[in-house]
DNA sequence: AGTATGTTTCAACAACTGTTGAATAAGCGT
DNA sequence: ACGCTTATTCAACAGTTGTTGAAACATACT
């Protein structure tokens, strides 16, 4: 029975409890007890192959950030070599943001719908914000700003990167799902429908760039 | 010498503490000890006044929490009265949800900083998110929402909520501070200049409604 | 079989947590 | 000056925190 099934690591398994528990909870409403206890292992166990608190934390939020990257880098390439020296469309470019992170089949698993809510709590964050955010998606989202400022040659910085920041906090606020679109509505839209919201999304911040690149 | 200062009370001293500490390390960064250390009293005031910790914290938000209601409500009866009849144009609407919170002097206080941050860790948490901004904020929210069906007569539901969405995660990513944009931009951009961000954002996000009403 | 190496648990640490009841101080009407 | 109500502090509580060093287990190589 037990050769059936297909059982991860104890490691892995620490990094999936943690994940799920800093995503509810935030950094400081977890204990490593409470990760322990998911996971069905040791306390100590936590501290031999993560080290300190932190650094459990980093690795947790890292883990995915890089599979994400190459997600969007990969739809960002596909769309610029398909123009192929005409301008590429600010439609494209922002489906290639979007699209990878709020479709797919990777929405239905636990996992990522928990990592979801860590980069939620982590972009907001006056602690850990600016600088973990930076480290982890900044060289990615440069290719994207590039790419922005390509498509959008009259738009002031100040215009492309107060665009990204309304995009960005879209995005992310999205990632948390609270629940609060759905009491706003009274029921009408859901927020945990990360796939709706996409087709709305990609609308409503499309216009937006194309209008800071009208003057 | 004393009495020239005009000393506050030390429940309000207790508040504004808490609000610092609430904002720059969320709920359960914050013991409170901390609290009432930079607030000069003994920990157990706290209790005194407020009861449990997580009461402190929801007294916290909310003190400022119907200030800010009064003044976006204000703005938006301002530009309906101003309209009269005609359709009110939706650069106005967001400009009344926007404009009373992203500018104006209380932007100098440390106080209204300390809150913004506050609302940026509540709006995106995903144990508070939900419940809580939807408690004080909703009633006056309902509002602008109506306003925005009333401008946009053809957009859908779908498309005004998730639009909604975007303005809101926009505004509480710039209540943040997290200096991201700084790093992104490499200085360009200053993402406390609640002003400057202002005025980018008014453009983007009434050009994203805009376009979802020509459907 | 024995040993070296990497995992995992156990037991304990000092420090800190929110909360409370009793003790003390302050303010105020009389 | 007295009593009464409200503020404030003090001291302590039982429980929890992250972290550690030593001990026990597992695994693979010789």
């Amino acid at each position: 029975m037990a050769e059936a099934e297909i059982r991860i690591s104890r490691k892995d398994a620490i990094l999936d409890a943690a994940e799920a528990n800093f995503a509810e909870h935030g950094y400081d409403g977890v204990t490593l007890r409470m990760i322990a206890k998911d996971a069905g292992v040791d306390v100590a166990l936590a501290n031999y192959h993560f080290g300190r608190k932190h650094e459990l934390f980093e690795q947790t939020f890292q883990r995915r950030a890089e599979i994400l990257n190459k997600w969007r880098l990969d739809a960002l390439e596909a769309c610029l070599k398909q123009a192929e020296e005409g301008p590429v469309s600010v439609r494209d470019i922002i489906d290639a943001y979007l699209r990878p992170l709020m479709t797919g089949p990777h929405l239905k698993e636990p996992g990522w719908r928990n990592y979801y809510g860590m980069v939620a709590y982590v972009n907001s964050s006056t602690a850990w914000g600016g600088q973990l955010m930076s480290r982890s998606f900044d060289p990615a989202i440069d290719r994207f700003i590039e790419a922005l400022q390509d498509a959008l040659p009259e738009a002031s910085d100040d215009a492309i990167y107060w665009g990204y920041h309304c995009l960005s906090g879209a995005l992310t606020l999205a990632f948390a799902q609270t629940g609060r679109l759905d009491h706003l509505s009274k029921g009408k839209v859901c927020s945990t429908d990360l796939e709706g919201g996409y087709l709305q999304m990609v609308d409503f911040i499309t216009a937006g760039f194309e209008r800071i690149g009208q003057r």
